[in-house]
RNA sequence: CGGGCUGUAGUGUAAUGGUAGCAUAAACGCUUUGGGAGCGUUUGGCCCGAGUUCGAAUCUCGGCAGCCCGACCA
């Protein structure tokens, strides 16, 4: 991509109107524009992002099962009346609205959808156990959206349902899910904590969250830092400073951020909305269910809250934009002849690179825009090595600028 | 939804009852080029409505919007 032609700039100022760090850097660095309260449009740099993010989970959802498919986003009352949550629990968060006189939803989770689907499909212990997900944007009307991406009221969801023929089967793929979750967290550059939550209504067995520790997170929890435990605050039976209750080691307090969580949805839906299957054994049952959210957009938000400094964002290198932010710092011919091959050479090796070819712009600002973007790595072409016959080579989190042979540039981004 | 704070060029700010100013961005020209460059010229603004007043960005009331705290939040 070249800098000259993309879409957004940059500002050295971040709006008044924004006090979260993470909405304060993606405006600046032209990822977002804020729309409303809780509400952001992606721009190129943010959606480039934003698919990353979404990619990293397909990947790995498919990976065990998972088959994608895109539900409505509109929801029948009738299906929210069967499950007692038109008016109660997140069907209070739910934006409704007249379609032809009747009053519909827009979808705050998928439930109900989804088992209604389910119940035209499966029907038998043989159709057991499946799993689809669906990635998506969500709409709830939070009473107080915040902290920028974290909390909007229209924002982008994976949410994936699995159907089991038995609490054991469940109880299986649950552990694998977890599994995968800090699979793809870590892909994203966060590492989270695997902690019991409440059931909010939605189940009344012990669901999980996968909190990230930030001074930014709405959530408090007490963890061990041995790994093995953790609690949120909201029904925790423990508190800072007591002992583990599994390795006795103590427990810590600290702010986080829920970027996914899980929860074993037993058979409340598929009582509710009749999804049986027949068993081995020839009888009916309801089919146990599980469901498991990931929330890219507040996974993109928490990503610049733990990878940030005082310049900007340092993407975690399988959610950045792009792989190499490439430099022309000068603008002699020259610079710019030896830039672009080495731009081509780059795109040809199957590098993502965004090239700042920017005339008129100062070393300075170049700098500081390629700072405040934090793409990985950083390839400086200027006067100085160019008479090396080099370029510069400096990872966004490091300090060390190395030089590098132009010629060796496209091995060394191979390996 | 309760409480607090705030709305001034695209963005950030100043003017506290009397000529809307500064910076930055944008446009043009010349110079400049290793950490947000210099000079000159130009464009562009008081959230909306009502009231008080000779006169309102400024005071009052209402609305709308944003942020923060709380409540709420798979």
């Amino acid at each position: 991509m070249l800098q000259s032609q993309l879409f957004t700039e940059t500002t050295k100022e971040a709006p008044r109107d924004e006090k979260s760090l993470n909405a304060k850097l993606l405006i600046r660095a032209g990822f977002v524009h804020k729309e409303m309260a809780g509400v952001y449009s992606y721009l190129p740099l943010g959606l480039l992002v934003l698919r990353k993010i979404q990619d990293i989970i397909r990947e790995e959802m498919e990976k065990i099962g998972g088959q994608e498919i895109l539900m409505s986003v509109f929801q029948p009352k009738d299906l929210w009346l069967k499950t007692d949550r038109w008016s109660k629990g997140i069907g209070k968060d739910m934006f409704k609205c007249k379609l032809n006189g009747s009053e519909v939803g827009l979808g705050p989770t998928h439930e109900e959808i989804v088992t209604r689907i389910l119940k035209s499909y499966l029907s038998s212990y043989r159709d057991l156990p499946k799993s689809v997900f669906q990635i998506q944007t969500k709409f709830r009307k939070e009473l107080r959206a915040k902290s920028g991406l974290l909390r909007g009221r229209e924002f982008d969801m994976k949410d994936l349902y699995s159907f089991h023929s038995s609490e054991e089967d469940f109880e299986k793929y649950y552990k694998i899910v977890i599994k995968s979750y800090h699979k793809v967290l870590g892909r994203c550059g966060l590492r989270a904590i695997l902690t019991e939550a409440s059931g909010k209504g939605f189940t009344s067995s012990t669901p999980h969250e996968f909190q990230v520790i930030a001074p930014a997170g709405e959530d408090t929890i007490f963890y061990c830092l041995g790994g093995d435990f953790s609690q949120n605050k909201e029904v925790a039976k423990v508190k800072a400073g007591d002992k583990c209750p599994i390795c006795q080691k103590t427990l810590i307090e600290e702010k986080s951020i829920e970027v996914g969580n899980i929860f074993p949805l037993g058979i409340k839906y598929s009582e509710a909305l009749g999804a049986y299957f027949t068993d081995k054994d020839g009888k009916k049952k309801p089919i146990t269910m599980g469901c498991y959210g990931l929330g890219p957009s507040r996974i993109m938000g928490a990503a610049v809250e733990i990878h940030h400094d005082s310049k900007g964002i340092i993407w975690p290198g399988e959610i950045a934009p792009f792989q190499v932010h490439l430099i022309q710092l000068q603008e002699n011919p020259e610079i710019k002849k030896k830039s672009r091959e080495i731009y081509d050479t780059l795109l040809k090796t199957g590098i993502e690179v965004l090239y700042d070819d920017r005339d008129g712009k100062s070393p300075g600002e170049k700098f500081a825009d390629a700072d405040l973007i934090g793409i990985p790595w950083r390839i400086v072409v200027s006067e100085r090595t160019l008479e090396k016959d080099s370029v510069e080579l400096k990872r966004r989190d490091k300090e060390e600028i190395k030089l590098v042979k132009t010629k060796e540039l496209q091995t060394f981004f191979k390996s």
